[in-house]
DNA sequence: CGTGCAATTGACGTGGCTCAAGTGGTGTGG
DNA sequence: CCACACCACTTGAGCCACGTCAATTGCACG
């Protein structure tokens, strides 16, 4: 069978069409077929399968190609506290590389294509293709960054903004895979988001309601319709509650 | 002058004490000694002196080599939120990679020395070097594991249990540095750990009040003592207040 | 010795948690 | 096809941990 087959019929990182938000970016061609060569596909995942659970040693990263999943770690309760919902694009496991064992447990919300990534060929890869490096780099970085925000966004403020910017960050990563921005489904259950944002399933219930009755979105079951943006940029932004005045 | 007397007298990754919590851990001589060319060391900062504020272009990383800062970002509203104290050997600026620009500020607590590494050079550098390559992919990864670790403290612990966690994780970054892990002086003030712990001044204070009337630690203006350090792990761990139960 | 910020302490208010009861939607087995 | 079990979700009532506001003390520095 031809290259022209291969990539016309098989699942690759060059038929990809969220490869610009993952590993492949600014990758030329012969380098994105190295990496794709390291790359393991295997049958989906579905609803409550783990990828990994925390201690395991660290064989693979994985990358989301469709579905979501939720990332997680027990505290010394043995609570579990999520710290990230992932979209297809998405690169799991990087907290895991320090010590070479994973750090938590990443489970699949519902039926998901993932890529498996063995870690030592990307290593291996990575030192032999600079491009490659930097773009893990950046990827790390981004997360980094998004975990700097989220700590500001629940020690400062309150449960309102918190789900308000949920919904708006939700927003952004769909339009960025080039869905609607403005109507979307959830895949994880209100506890689950309550968990993520630290807010109780019924504060975020109560929530969804209120901006609901006051005609900011639309909820029914799992869908959600964001009718203002705007409002809902206001309310994830300057709290309407005079908001606890940290210093300036 | 002899190589001998330029480590002996000079500044230097060779000289540096604590240089296996840095970059330079695990690299041989030869590199250890390229990466020590591109590092530049100025004059001391002083209190409030900043190392870089948020949009500038990236053009270095910092390592702290004695002294402390607190590194922030401002919120929509303006709003300070400390996301992470820095003692000798951490390095600061990864969150900046992602966009090639600094995302917040970095500002001594106190007066600090602090090496100063060009990104372009480590950049090219940790392109030769592979152990160099997954130092810094180790020390990022650390920093990914340690926002979601405080993520979940602040998510899901108590104003309690969280001073008591941060009194802790000072006793072992202390530790770890060759310091009395039972005594140490605070650089930051008590409404910067409130900003860092989403509390205010007031709890901080209230809290450090009752620790001490419990005879579990002794408090005297910036200067701390933890007596009962099994005690402060348990209420940094079980809090005792039944604790809000997330999902198991 | 005065100025100014850091820290403490008290009184009070409330946002969001807890507990509890009820609704709705979905899959399973009879 | 219905009955039932099982969740996810909603809604209400009450309470408390922690934030807010305000006054005071302590300490460093010029």
């Amino acid at each position: 069978m031809s290259t022209e087959n291969r990539s016309a019929n098989y699942i690759n990182c060059q038929n990809c069409g969220i490869n610009q938000l993952c590993l492949p970016y600014t990758l030329d061609d012969s380098s994105l077929t190295k990496l794709d060569s390291i790359i393991e596909r295997k049958r989906p995942y579905q609803r409550g399968d783990t990828l990994f659970r925390a201690g395991e040693p660290l064989t693979s990263l994985y990358a989301v190609r469709s579905g979501s999943l939720k990332s997680y770690i027990l505290n010394d309760n043995g609570e579990m506290q999520i710290t990230a919902f992932h979209l297809p694009g998405d690169l799991i496991g990087f907290s895991s590389i320090s010590d070479q064992r994973y750090q938590g447990f990443s489970e699949a919300l519902e039926t998901s294509m993932i890529c498996e990534i063995p870690y030592d060929n990307l290593e291996l890869l990575s030192g032999q293709v600079p491009t490659l490096r930097r773009q893990i780099m950046r990827l790390m970085s981004d997360e980094i960054n998004a975990d700097k925000r989220m700590l500001g966004l629940v020690t400062s403020r309150n449960a309102e903004a918190r789900v308000a910017t949920f919904l708006l960050e939700l927003s952004s990563r769909f339009q960025k895979r080039g869905l609607s921005s403005s109507e979307y489904r959830l895949s994880m259950t209100r506890a689950e988001i309550g968990n993520y944002l630290g807010l109780t399933v019924e504060t975020v219930s109560r929530l969804l309601g209120k901006f609901q009755r006051e005609h900011i979105i639309k909820v029914s079951g799992r869908l959600v319709k964001l009718c203002d943006i705007n409002r809902i940029g206001e309310i994830a932004g300057l709290s309407p509650i005079p908001c606890q005045k940290k210093q300036a």
